[in-house]
DNA sequence: GATGAATGAGAATTCATTCAT
DNA sequence: TATGAATGAATTCTCATTCAT
């Protein structure tokens, strides 16, 4: 069970009632750092495609840091039964989502990103390439299993260049999409 | 258990050593379809990106037809204990991975794609879109749970449109960003 | 299950109302064919002693002449749950004892065995000597697996000659312990 | 299940990886107690049939204080598929065998036991004989299922006269065969 | 609080038996 | 007759949870 987490079975519960919400709980207290952190940079300054390649940053330097963490919060917990059908877990999943797509709805509005797609949408494609770029470094297909630090930048920029030009506006302020966020 | 499929449960065991190598063999067998279709699109006609959105297309297509199988998928197969971790699932996804990469690769030979990013990282990008598209069609966050039929067009058009513009070159051949695939 | 007499699962139904049925079937079977012997032997000529030789000599022989059948036998059949406790098995193999009790006891009427033991416990320790080496020699602990020629005579030489010291009167007519019979 | 133990179900599986290994454990606990009182009565004084027959006795009066387990140990445990073929069952049985048959040989080597015989077939005998005696009371064939303290001490006497005789040299220092033990 | 042996409901698996072909 | 896929009761095994220490 939580064996691996050095601690006894029966101690769980006494901070839990049961393993869902220990699953639950340990999924939303990392999700609480993303939410978190997507909070704290929609509400500081910078265009909405600079936030957006903060997030980014932000998830992929947490991976530099705790890299088992983010592997079991991608390989494990989600694939874990129930946990992104019901419950908390999945408002939880529900609220950094509307977090990003209400970065993205000012940008559009600021003519910084494109309108053609609905926010959310936006949102989803960010948070997907996020997702995916994570479980192929943490299965080891993008990136080493355990990525050098310049492995890391290397990918960083690739994901925030990729992330960014799905959702810019074709024409930005005057310039080519991918121009608009110097990131990090 | 098998109960909901109608089946004897001993019967399972006539056709599969056990309950992973079952999930194991839906888990391919469905991606063996995803598989057989890139590759099908691959192999035709159509520039990069045009395969890229018909790809795209497949998948939210898929979901039209049988959104069940998509929902079981996207929710309960790939969060079975071990199934992305090691075994043949893993390697079926990696397949699928490398497939859309070869097609981004002869993308950016031809200059269609951007070159300033690796075909691993454009095609875990696509495919992180199109899941978490998916999983947002599937738990209800980006369209109702039985969308109509105009929900999901309207659904491919923006998913082909981000994901095709997170990848295409920044400067087509004279032309901007996401202008260069008429999909579907 | 009787996958490896090569015959179709079902078929078994045809002739045994169930595995139980089948199984002590078997075991009869082939204990019929040592009844049988040991009726015949001792309906036919010859000392108590001679006649307990033939009987041992005739089951190493059939070991020489059918080995799986003995395997079978040894190690299959009466380790099935219940064949022992229940049933005509059991019935069976009181046959066979009694059957050997009764030559004993004629042998001790005559003067030629020892009287100091009880027929049943007489021939309870030559068929357990009798068992005991056969299963010593299925298992390989007394002999090769596949023992040649002269390595069961040399067996069946000294199962019979112990067999028969273990009950023959300490003095016989005359002689020595162990000289009463010229076996085989 | 072990229901009949009167332990939850799961409990059984903090201390065996399965059931088998249950069984094979449960086997050799058993036979580890009668190879102890071999080896002990081996290194202890005495002449070779003084200590096949202490052996022999210690059997039966495990059977006298716990007919149960006897019972099980004699009925159940070795008809479990698998036991007798493979694993550490085997080789627990083989070392019994073995302890005896050493016996045997410093028996032989004294000229007290016979030497026309290999101890590995004497060891055998002595064990078929206490095997089927104890299999003989254990079914009622031989003795009362429950058998009175008189009874086992006559059984006791019989089986170990007649597997004293069945090895003991025909000829013993100037005595009869029979007459070199005064067991128990 | 902390520990891990104990519990037993439920899931996974086996296997004797049936049945359509 | 012969076959082996299908069935599901019985058995084996897992694992979330409790509890005595």
């Amino acid at each position: 069970m939580a064996r691996q987490a050095g601690v006894a079975y029966g101690l769980v519960y006494h901070y839990f009632r049961n393993k869902d919400e220990l699953l639950e709980s340990v999924f939303e207290e990392q999700w609480a750092i993303l939410i978190g952190a997507i909070r704290a940079i929609a509400e500081g300054p910078g265009s909405a495609a600079e936030q957006i390649a903060s997030v980014i940053c932000f998830a992929l330097d947490v991976f530099r840091t705790a890299p088992a963490a983010v592997r079991v919060l991608i390989l494990e917990v989600p694939r874990t039964p129930g946990v992104l059908r019901a419950g908390s877990t999945r408002q939880t999943f529900e609220t950094a989502l509307r977090l990003v797509a209400d970065v993205v709805r000012r940008g559009q509005e600021a003519g910084e990103l494109r309108s053609d797609v609905e926010p959310m949408v936006c949102a989803a494609s960010v948070l997907g390439i996020l997702d995916m770029s994570l479980t192929g470094m943490v299965t080891g297909m993008l990136t080493a299993p355990q990525p050098s630090e310049e492995e890391l930048e290397r990918m960083k920029r690739q994901v925030v260049d990729v992330a960014l030009q799905a959702i810019v506006a074709p024409w930005g302020r005057g310039g080519r999409p991918g121009d608009g966020a110097s990131h990090d």
